[in-house]
RNA sequence: GGGCGCAUAGCUCAGUUGGUACGAGCGCUGCGUUGACAUCGCAGAGGUCAUAGGUUCGAUCCCUAUUGCGCCCACCA
């Protein structure tokens, strides 16, 4: 045998079971209730990452658990082209190998693509194979599929046609590196301290004008200078002109709401070619747009030779150096700001005008807000509703058109008459006027426009398939809270718009796993774990039981590799106990053994009955842990229970009787009652930990190919009857007594050998004796012998527990009164805390009856120990029998 | 500038309508190995629940303010 559980050939194993019995597999033609999740697709751009295996493992975890609970499960998996963060990762590639995608070609570059995404996309699959993961395989799609795209292509002619998507020019966020557009979204703020210019703009009539700005070289675009209304201290400027140094332009000095006269100098310079908010101004006050930088990020200024061509950050320099010599550059200071960068690969935007395709997204949003606020769809945590709510009630526009080489062309054609219209089939000639010298637009789609229509795509629509029919709506979706705008906010929006119902209902917002030391993990940084080298390490359940433990609590989580660990040996103590002691020792080798028959209640002893009544609270905890998708809930009951109510207690008491062979029928409630809390426990954990629960329930009785197969536990009657409860408690006295004699064996350095040391005695306070069955239990638990009684001339160390108390003599050891006098510490500190509190009118009046009731309770046992400890013992003496 | 979240044992984290002042894992201390498991067992030490007020018979929990950290949003000149 192992001496530890091996999980390296387990694995395997497993994953090819389940592979081929289509576990993963939904038959749409079944009569199971369905239960959907659309697997958010990971970009093809390398690996899987810890966040995927985070939010990942959970959805395996629930769609484990709905399938045994009898639902025909529909896991879709998929992966999205990424088609920004894609070229950029080949493009780096093709910079490696001193070349470019210009240089390559168009096709040849595609060529690279295609077998990136021939590599990856198996690669990312394979890697959630290796998590264990049962998605449905057999349905994986891919944003770039046939299909796909023309349902992309539904959708933008749909939204075309109503005038909800536009084309014009206006001010966007551009990549100077991508030459590209990219949206609000994409966009990844970062703290700079760059210098604060103050410069000084003549005015007619002699005055001067001073604006303040950290782009100085975009002065060579302003339209107009403005200040905030009524601020006196410009009064007089209003309707004069400023003249632009260096270009010697007029430009109007006016006002408007959107200056802050506090800061700087309370005038600002208006750029509308080059700054969101000054395009707005320029908008409202007819100024003209002078684009002054070009889309590569030099400066396009043919008239200024001097600075013509050069990269913005120089042009800021050399401008404010020709401003400089001038005299019109003031002062300068540091100034702390935010500075928009590309969140794929970094470069600093330039905010600049451009004809761009824009979706109108005011009634769009309307129906998803609607879909939340009355709880069709609910986030977990609750407190993402307000922010997917805030973001929706200030939604924007959204640009969808880029302006990079790879992803879905948009599906728009003009001909030569000028004609220009949307398709979804390419067009041979215009719907028009049937000209037939087509242009088709240049641009390609936002990746999360595809990303958008992800839950009813996946399934045939806009074809009613019985897929579609079948499994849309989905049922939860999970994922991390980075994309709730860009992804689950469009993806309610657009499935409301296209299907008339909310794509999914539970939004399950997971924990963002930090770095050990709290920073973000990312690859720059160098600090991202890889989670297949954690299977390595630590094998696939304990990877999963951590990610699901840790994944919901709604906080982020610093990465804690010892917890993994905690997991990993949790497998093997599972294993130990079925394979090592259950099936080796109880069965003999042979499952067999164990394939024992329900024996009647009668038989049962106590600690059989408490067994049970731990599995009736376990079972109940994990149903609403999985209810409320509070999964740490779950796996923590589920690993106390295991390792410490079963394998510490349980199955120590029973050894005791499963060594006496004489009593068959106490044996066999025994084996019984393992061997079913053994197999319910295996049940519950297998969602969170499939491998190592699948190889221990081979191993007993009722084994099914897979646990998939098998049904989620539910509690029995006999689990809660009252005969059980009130066994659950008498063992949990028991219990507690036995640590506290236990605790006195090792406060005196007894070593185990030398146990017939200690003697106990064990009474019930109540007088009312306690069974022959119980005290044999504690004695079969404690390091202590037989006593007939109490000692000639030794003094014993009381101990309580509830109504029992145990008097402990150890031999050749002067007697030791700490233990009691520390009892008769607590106590008396329990009972003056009692008595105040209850002497108190305003508590007995104010407090609910249930806690007053509860605290006389407690006061009253708290005074019956007491008096047992202080040596008032009472009640018939029973031996230990050990 | 606005909003949200977090500050609980040395570390990482639980703590579900306010009611024995609170637990787990790891780490630490002591004891224990031919009997499923040393990836183990038994026992133990360790917390004025960030700070200051308030509400309440009673506050880790509710309210206010402060400090520190993190995140999101914002027209961030």
């Amino acid at each position: 045998m192992e001496k530890h559980f091996d999980w390296t050939g387990v694995e395997p194993k497993w994953r090819q079971r389940w592979q081929e019995l289509e576990v993963g597999h939904a038959d749409v033609t079944s009569t199971k209730p369905a239960f959907v999740i659309a697997l958010p697709p990971p970009n093809i751009t390398g690996a899987l990452h810890m966040g995927h295996a985070s939010t990942f493992s959970i959805q395996d975890t629930v769609v484990r658990q709905r399938r045994m609970r009898g639902f025909e499960v529909e896991w879709c998996p998929g992966t999205d082209h990424a088609a920004i963060a894609t070229q950029n990762v080949i493009e780096r590639q093709l910079a490696e190998e001193g070349t470019t995608k210009e240089a390559l070609g168009r096709e040849a570059f595609q060529a690279r693509v295609d077998a990136w995404y021939e590599e990856y996309g198996g690669r990312i699959y394979e890697q959630m194979r290796r998590m264990g993961y049962t998605c449905d395989w057999s349905r994986s799609r891919f944003t770039l599929d046939d299909q796909y795209v023309r349902a992309i292509r539904l959708v933008f002619k749909t939204l075309f046609d109503e005038g909800l998507v536009y084309r014009g020019p206006r001010i966007v966020n551009w990549c100077p590196r991508c030459r590209s557009a990219i949206s609000d979204e994409e966009i990844d703020w970062q703290e700079h301290t760059d210098p604060l210019y103050y410069l000084k703009y003549p005015v007619d009539g002699g005055m001067d004008i001073t604006v303040a700005t950290v782009r100085p070289e975009t002065m060579l675009g302003d339209s107009g200078v403005a200040v905030a209304p009524g601020d006196t201290r410009y009064s007089a400027f209003l309707g004069k002109s400023a003249t632009l140094p260096i270009t010697w332009r007029r430009i109007p000095i006016f006002a408007d709401a959107a200056v802050r006269p506090e800061f700087g100098t309370g005038a600002l310079k208006v750029t509308p070619g080059h700054d969101p908010t000054d395009y707005e101004i320029g908008a409202r006050h007819g100024l003209p747009i002078i684009n002054v930088i070009a889309l590569d990020g030099t400066m396009d200024v043919p008239e200024l030779p001097q600075f013509h061509g050069m990269p913005v950050a120089q042009a800021r320099t050399a401008v404010a150096e020709a401003l400089r010599s001038l005299g019109v550059l003031v002062k300068e200071e540091p100034y702390l700001h935010e500075v928009g960068h590309c969140d794929r690969c970094g470069t600093l935007l330039e905010p600049l005008v451009s004809e761009q395709w824009w979706v109108r997204m005011k009634s769009l949003a309307a129906p998803g807000i609607g879909a939340v606020e009355s709880g069709e769809i609910t986030f977990h945590p609750a407190r993402y509703t307000d922010v997917y709510l805030h973001w929706m009630r200030n939604i924007k526009d959204w640009c969808i058109s880029r302006q990079i080489w790879l992803g879905h062309a948009i599906p728009v054609s003009t001909c030569a008459n000028g004609h220009r219209f949307a398709w979804v089939d390419p067009p041979v000639r215009c719907e028009q006027c049937g000209n037939t010298e087509l242009t088709n637009d240049p641009d390609v789609l936002d990746t999360w426009f595809s990303s958008g229509l992800w839950p009813f795509a996946i399934f045939g629509w806009p074809e009613r398939t019985p897929d579609l029919e079948r499994f849309y709506p989905t049922d939860v979706l999970a994922t991390d809270r980075g994309i709730i705008f860009l992804w689950v906010a469009r993806m309610i929006m657009t499935g409301i718009k296209f299907t008339g119902r909310n794509p999914f209902t539970d939004v399950l917002i997971t924990s963002t796993i930090q770095a050990s030391d709290g920073s973000r993990m990312s690859k720059s940084k160098g600090n991202v774990i890889d989670p297949l080298d954690l299977i390595d390490k630590h094998g696939a359940d304990a990877v999963r039981a951590w990610a699901a433990a840790v994944g919901t609590s709604g906080q982020d989580m610093r990465f804690d590799e010892d917890r993994i660990s905690s997991y990993q040996r949790f497998a093997n103590k599972l294993w130990q106990v079925t394979n090592g002691f259950l099936l080796a020792k109880v069965g003999n080798g042979s499952v067999a053994d164990l394939d024992v028959h329900p024996p009647k209640p009668e038989t049962l002893r106590s600690e059989d009955r408490w067994m049970l009544a731990e599995l009736a609270a376990v079972v109940r905890e994990c149903d609403a842990g999985f209810a409320a998708f509070r999964f740490h809930d779950a796996v923590e009951r589920l690993y106390d229970t295991t390792w410490h109510s079963f394998c510490d207690w349980y199955v120590e008491i029973i050894k005791l009787r499963l060594a006496d062979a004489a009593d068959h029928e106490s044996r066999r409630a025994a084996v019984w009652t393992a061997v079913t809390t053994l197999d319910t426990l295996l049940r519950l954990l297998h969602p969170f930990m499939p491998f190592i629960t699948e190889e221990c329930a081979q191993l007993l009785p009722n084994a099914a190919p897979t646990l998939q197969q098998r049904s989620w536990p539910e509690v029995d009657a006999l689990w809660s009857s009252d005969e059980t409860a009130a066994a659950h408690h008498e063992i949990g006295e028991a219990i507690e007594l036995v640590q506290r004699i236990r605790a006195l064996g090792n406060a005196q350095r007894v070593p185990r050998g030398a146990r017939d040391r200690i003697r106990v005695v064990v009474r019930a306070a109540d007088g009312k004796g306690i069974s022959r069955h119980i005290v044999r239990l504690i004695g079969g638990l404690v390091p202590a012998a037989v006593v007939d009684g109490r000692e000639r001339g030794s003094t014993p160390v009381v101990v309580v527990s509830g109504r029992l108390h145990a008097e402990v003599v150890i031999a050749d050891t002067a007697a030791d009164a700490s233990a009691t006098t520390r009892q008769i510490g607590l106590l008396e500190a329990t009972v003056v805390r009692l008595e105040t509190q209850l002497a108190n009118p305003e508590f007995v009046a104010g407090a609910p009856a249930r806690v007053v009731d509860e605290s006389r309770r407690r006061l009253q046992e708290a005074r019956d120990q007491l008096e047992v400890l202080r040596g008032g013992q009472t009640g018939e003496r029973t031996d230990v029998a050990g």
